[in-house]
DNA sequence: AGATTGATCCAT
DNA sequence: TGGATCAATCTG
């Protein structure tokens, strides 16, 4: 087939704005090259952070050793583990010193298609912990995201409260999480 | 509904 | 330095 093209999301497609590059992340691969050879999930859904107002984002508390990866360079991975157990993985967005960051929560991978459905599942179906935080999604290595040419409509994605923040007060009840609708 | 699990962060 | 908290998941 022809006009299939693929190309690997690069800088530039994540130094904009969070909530527009969550919009546009949901129907791009997630692609993992790893020791089990290569892995790719089409993204479902995701959630964003954005800046340190954002009560349920961790850089609201200010820039940490943890939050750091957060205030850097777009286009960078960060990985978290959360209870002890899960790991998360995000990608960092928006100019320097901007903190803000995409959550993956979703993904459709294998033949047959099953879903994968929440961010430590999705780490741990891909081969994903902290040994991953701080690596650069530009590079074309271990871990990128490929723009594979796939149209998704407006109408196709709900933007919904995002899960788990439920401390977050006002900003709790932001939708700030994108999900493709007729998932099971 | 309750248990799990350990890194992180801040106040004692 | 201690302890509350946590962007989740599994089992009952």
């Amino acid at each position: 087939m022809g006009g299939c093209k693929v190309r690997i999301l690069s800088r530039a497609d994540f130094e904009r704005s969070t909530l527009r590059v969550a919009r546009s992340l949901i129907g791009k691969y997630l692609v993992r090259e790893g020791p089990a050879g290569v892995q790719a999930g089409r993204i479902v859904e995701v959630e964003a952070y954005v800046g340190l107002t954002d009560r349920a984002s961790h850089a609201s508390r200010g820039r940490t050793p943890r939050t750091d990866v957060m205030f850097g360079q777009a286009g960078v991975a960060y990985v978290y583990l959360v209870y002890g157990m899960h790991h998360c993985f995000n990608v960092v967005t928006e100019r320097e010193g901007y903190p803000a960051a995409i959550l993956i929560r979703a993904v459709v991978t294998g033949s047959p298609a099953r879903l994968i459905d929440g961010p430590g599942r999705v780490c741990r179906a891909f081969g994903i912990d902290r040994a991953l935080n701080r690596m650069d999604l530009t590079s074309g290595r271990e871990l990128w995201i490929e723009d594979r040419s796939e149209r998704v409509s407006e109408s196709a994605i709900s933007r919904l409260p995002r899960i788990g923040v439920d401390y977050a007060g006002e900003w709790a009840a932001k939708p700030y999480r994108f999900r493709l609708n007729g998932l099971s």
